[in-house]
DNA sequence: AAAATAATTTAGACAAAACTAAAAATAAAA
DNA sequence: TTTTATTTTTAGTTTTGTCTAAATTATTTT
């Protein structure tokens, strides 16, 4: 597999399980910053390789093996992004892009061994899960911060949005993952919400709450 | 710079540490299982960026720029090298491969931040020096186990050869970077050693002795 | 249900990096 | 110093992954 069938399967696989019907061309397009032409090409080559079925015009889902595929590109990434947090002390915002080449290094033993010596992590510096090596995910349950009921205490288990600018704002409210947060009071006409973040109050909006997972 | 020219120009580098006054076309090609008319056309490309200076049939040298560049690549292979056996418990003998994709890894405050993580090392574990974020590479006397006078103690401090057979050979005898060396005996017919490695003896061919470093 | 719009695919082209086969330059041998 | 052999380069193709523009199919709107 080349670097970019990997990045195609790692898209798809994002994206179906938001449209688990059949990923539509130009939502692939549109992540990976291509042209539909170029997606139409690369969803027959890889129909062709078995990893996903496609027909024309349906949309595309991945098979068995490309699902098997994508989860252990998904275990490289998100396991590099621990190696770099912990290991080497990068911020949880630097992470991203260089997982974004470490995830097509080869060798199986490397990613077995690198799980080992970060002591089999569930969960990437975001919160998100690490497929085992033989693609299983333990999912949590978890919730939405813009979803869970006043006065509860929660905590910080994961984000939605990993961008860099929504990041640099936890970081900017000292909200981390681990850290406590309880819904003081919910504004009716736009939801903002009032919360406490590790007993300090701080007043946030409905998409900050939108990106934000607790348990 | 695209995967196949840090290549090329890696290679380059390692010709022209023997070859200095110009590397062959056919000699790079070989290196890198190509053909010799792939390899004009790249120095062609790598002339255009200013990386190698090429005059046809004139062999090739690397300009400043390209033998930093060089530096650089063999700085990342050489410390993801260290990080694999130190951190990861791999053999020597397995590192090389994947080290040769991990050198290809874009972000220069990962090498450093890597580079602080194992220690700043000075040598890889095949004893090869590691160049610094400046490209200076301190380099140690040391001499060919096969031209040390007999009687005299040496440390094992790297391999010429870092083929994975010739490392198998030495892990098989017991011979390691730090391993006391002493010549007991030269057969003049074939220059056949009789040693003493850390006190036991042992025969080795003048051939591994070619491909030992001792200080 | 027909017309308009949006999404997708086809056809043809291009750049990068490789190849083969033939030509040209250099080096070695007679 | 010719001739021969070797090395290197050129010219023309191929493959991969991309593109644009045009054609086709699907979806909405009227």
């Amino acid at each position: 597999m080349t670097i970019s069938e990997e990045n195609y399967i790692k898209v798809i696989y994002h994206l179906s399980l938001v449209s688990p019907k059949g990923v539509n061309t130009n939502a692939i397009a549109g992540m990976l910053d291509t042209k539909a032409s170029s997606v139409t090409d690369m969803l027959k080559k890889l129909s062709d390789k078995d990893l996903v079925s496609y027909q024309k015009y349906q949309g595309v889902t991945l098979t068995e093996k490309g699902f098997y595929s994508a989860k252990m590109i998904v275990r490289k990434h998100r396991l590099w992004e621990v190696f770099l947090v912990e290991k080497l002390g990068f911020s949880w915002d630097e992470v991203h892009e260089i997982a974004e080449e470490l995830e097509h290094i080869k060798s199986e033993k490397l990613v077995n061994k690198l799980d080992e010596y970060l002591g089999y992590p569930s969960n990437d510096p975001h919160g998100d899960p690490i497929p085992n090596k033989m693609g299983v995910i333990k999912k949590i349950e978890k919730q939405l911060l813009s979803e869970v009921e006043l006065h509860l205490s929660h905590h910080c288990v994961g984000v939605k949005d990993s961008s860099t600018e929504f990041l640099k704002y936890l970081d900017k409210q000292k909200i981390a993952l681990g850290s406590l947060v309880k819904v003081i009071d919910k504004e009716d006409f736009d939801d903002t919400l009032t919360v406490e973040i590790d007993g300090k109050p701080l007043t946030i909006s409905n998409k900050i709450a939108n990106n934000l997972y607790v348990k």
